[in-house]
DNA sequence: TTTCTTACA
DNA sequence: TGTAAGTA
């Protein structure tokens, strides 16, 4: 490549620092064979970027659930492709929103969807949970438009603009729990055997698809199981308010 | 002093 | 995975 490569190197010390781990835990894994070993000077190892690389790839592995032992046995059995394999397998996870176009709308049409006045609070609200941005005096940048547009129908049907600043970040937070979960499991029931099956390179692409093919159908079960939830839910607190009607009917003062 | 190995908890 | 001892 180029020839402003990153050629520095570095000792035990500075690499585990760089890595986010323990000099301890650099040299348990490179007793284990999971990074090459240094160049030597003396008896001082002297350490690349692709000793960085490695490690940072080790940690995020067993930070996403890995056992040390399926990491090792992945490296070991593909040592030079293994690396770029499982970073892909890694970027399948972070990389996923992408399809989630941000849209351009006029102030006043976005006020108007809401049927609020293109000045009111709840469009400063939407922009400090990062929903809106500001483009210019009249132009607003959706950045989550599947989120925006439904909020402004809400409230144009009743919602209180308050109550969708509450909601938002409150789905939001036990969304994201529950995909944790999710990747959790993915990573273990899918990702997981292959690498303990010695990560054939040629059934990878298999992986890939497997995890595609799961993404809707959980977004699916998530859709489904929140509206048979939120019927019920509704259903309830409106039983309760129908019964307390009743009661004060039946018997007024008590 | 620092790096590394080995051994033990 | 932390710690300690003995080296180079």
């Amino acid at each position: 490549m180029a020839d402003a490569e990153r050629d520095e190197e570095f000792t035990v010390d500075v690499l585990a620092e760089r890595a986010g781990m323990t000099v301890r835990n650099v040299r348990a894994y490179s007793t284990r064979g999971l990074i090459d070993p240094p160049r030597l000077e003396g008896r001082t190892g002297y350490y690349s970027q692709k000793h960085l690389q490695r490690l940072v790839l080790i940690r995020t592995l067993l930070g996403r659930g890995f056992t040390l032992a399926a990491i090792e046995d992945a490296i070991l059995k593909s040592p030079s492709t293994a690396s770029n394999v499982a970073l892909d397998l890694i970027s399948i996870f972070e990389v996923e929103d992408d399809e989630d176009p941000t849209e351009l709308i006029g102030r006043a049409e976005l006020a108007s969807i809401s049927g609020l006045g293109p000045d009111h609070e709840l469009l400063d609200k939407m922009t400090e949970l990062g929903l809106l941005e500001k483009v210019d005096e009249d132009t607003i940048r959706m950045l989550e438009p599947g989120v925006v547009r439904p909020g402004a129908a809400a409230v144009a049907i009743g919602l209180s603009p308050d109550s969708v600043v509450d909601i938002v970040p409150h789905m939001r937070e036990h969304l994201e729990q529950v995909s944790d979960r999710f990747v959790h499991h993915v990573t273990r029931d899918v990702v997981q055997p292959f690498l303990d099956a010695g990560l054939p390179q040629d059934e990878w692409p298999v992986v890939f698809e497997k995890i595609d093919q799961l993404i809707p159908i959980a977004s699916q079960v998530v859709v489904s199981m929140f509206r048979s939830v939120l019927r019920q839910a509704i259903e309830t607190e409106i039983g309760h308010k129908l019964e307390e009607l009743a009661a004060e009917g039946d018997q007024p003062t008590s």
